[in-house]
DNA sequence: CTGTTAGCGCATTCAG
DNA sequence: CTGAATGCGCTAACAG
């Protein structure tokens, strides 16, 4: 069977199986065959099989460019976040993953490593693909980042954080009101002289902190110098450094709260090291509620973020409004959080110190 | 100054400017327009400066899917993980990202979830956007992921393992001889009865069983007894679980290999609540020297790879071969390993017990 | 350095 | 249920 009709390779054409490539095979129009793909059922069974066939015969693959430009939709869903090393957006980020993927679209990843100044071009890079969906990280955006968002049709959803004035849809929590009643708990459980300690200090790590600063203002506890913070990245390391610096400057602390778990643990491995007793000598208090801190020596007491629940519902959100178009009937969600009180606090300072 | 001129919208418009209405506004023809774009010292400074303006008045924005169309390029690269979940991948990917992104590529991302069975579709669904180059985790894609990777022009690279014979390019190391080198060094130390345990059992997790159970039988002391693996997915708490299991069954053991990192912590924390000593009544080893393991108490032996180095190596492969034309002149390379010594091991059993 | 022409591969629109 | 014509927005190829 010689099959010499292969010569429709003009100067331009990629030399890839096309849709014609099948319509042809199959002897039925382009368009037919693009409906036998798209919608079977407007197509007679006849000429779907045949179409079907010609299909893995050629091992014809779909030219997602050509298809997005001509429906002008694009199955594409852009993702922002700062980091991936930062253990918390990887479980956001599954479920994305993990509601997008069934219903067909594709997750395009961006980066700003925390480079908030870069987030603008990368928003412009993002939009070029012309997703069909984005969702960025924080509520923190410049007013031009703002304004390109704004200018597009497309879907939004800003996550990790609740702002009263989202771009679009927003679903998160309030890491301030978060971290106030964590500090709360403490008060409430007898510990007065209580530190904090961040890193990196992005807008959530800032976040709560205020609300640990709203708590010790509110009972008159607040003291500036119980308060350590360093720009440099989160890491195990600077957890044990800082500690080591606060506990040595105020001995006094009964307990002390970090901006996240990576960090409270560090701690906690320093005072194992040092064979500083938790609670007993000091009390350590976490944020994230990571997978390995109920294992810690002891548990860690911390504040535990639904964060799969939360990469969910913001698919979730972009889906309806793209289906539908229009937003679902709340654009604004609240995962919340839940204060998980372990034993490296106590429940009642007073019964056991 | 009445602009009458936007009566433009076919029927089938998006609405969004497109670089026709950005040359009409400069009075140049579009190719010019996209010239002064793309190659910008093709064009007189003047007209840029028109274009530029043009641009900025306009807010345009290309649109990927037409450039796609007709340059076939989308400066898009596929990746394929197993899970990010799992801590090593946001490292390999960071490594991917912070080499493409500065080359003005994208990151479509797939996650297998570990379900191999669905990498074929994965991939088919990622040809579909006709990335430029693809990076697939591990080397064992099955004959029809890989026919699908083959058929394609589409440079390729495999990474976290080496193999014979690679679909395009590979990037990796060898699990099994890494493994192999921990016990032999475990083995050199003065350690004989050496147990293993892992969990998921990827292929990684299976080579690097493999490596333990080659330099156990070089030495004639295998003991299947010795060996606990679990289907389930790695966890803290699992380790725990099994090392329980394994320790309450051979009390003799002397040392215990766990197939990653988070496994051997969570046997860690186990041991400190039982007070079980480590490395006095049972020595401890993990894999991947993961950011927490230097910090156990106490530090964990363990196997560092060079994750970032590998996204890194990966990326740049791919650019090599997009750029060029053709392969680097090497296809393969080994980003090799070290055997991280520390305490959770002795490093002479015999003058210290 | 600039413009004209044509086409990338597919899906929408409108007819039968 | 099927098809013809047309265009999505951009750039390669070839002039001038």
């Amino acid at each position: 069977m010689s099959n010499d009709k292969n010569n429709n390779t003009s100067s331009r054409s990629t030399g890839r199986v096309t849709l014609s490539d099948v319509a042809a095979k199959a002897g039925v129009s382009p368009i037919t065959a693009s409906r036998a793909l798209k919608s079977p059922d407007q197509v007679s069974e006849k000429l779907r099989v045949k179409i079907y066939d010609a299909v893995s015969e050629l091992g014809y693959i779909p030219n997602h460019a050509a298809r997005s430009l001509a429906s002008s939709e694009t199955k594409i869903i852009s993702v922002i976040f700062p980091s991936l090393s930062n253990a918390v957006f990887p479980d956001v980020l599954d479920g994305i993953h993990d509601t997008l993927t069934p219903a067909g679209y594709r997750i395009l990843l961006a980066n700003t490593h925390y480079a908030t100044d870069q987030e603008e071009g990368l928003v412009r890079t993002l939009l070029e693909q012309s997703p069909d969906g984005i969702i960025v990280t924080g509520i923190d955006q410049n007013e031009n980042t703002r304004k390109l968002l704004l200018s597009t049709n497309t879907p939004v959803v800003q996550i990790m954080e609740l702002t009263d004035s989202p771009i679009d849809m927003n679903v998160g929590l309030s890491h301030f009101q978060a971290s106030y009643d964590l500090v709360r708990h403490l008060q409430n459980s007898g510990y007065k002289k209580i530190g904090f300690i961040g890193a990196r200090m992005d807008p959530r790590s800032q976040r709560r902190m205020e609300g640990y600063k709203h708590a010790m203002h509110e009972t008159s506890n607040m003291n500036e110098r119980y308060v350590l913070t360093s720009q440099s990245n989160t890491s195990f390391k600077l957890g044990a450094k800082l500690f080591t610096q606060l506990f040595i400057e105020c001995p006094e602390l009964e307990a002390i709260c970090f901006s996240n778990d990576d960090l409270a643990a560090g701690a906690m491995f320093e005072c194992n090291r040092r064979g500083i007793r938790i609670p007993e000598d000091i009390s350590i208090a976490g944020f994230n509620d990571l997978n390995f801190s109920e294992e810690l020596l002891p548990p860690l007491t911390t504040v535990s973020i639904p964060l799969y629940e939360m990469g969910k519902k913001a698919a979730e959100y972009l889906l309806h409004k793209i289906v539908n178009r229009e937003a679902p009937s709340s654009i604004q969600h609240d995962v919340g959080y839940s204060v998980i009180k372990r034993s490296s606090t106590y429940s009642d300072l007073k019964k056991r110190k």
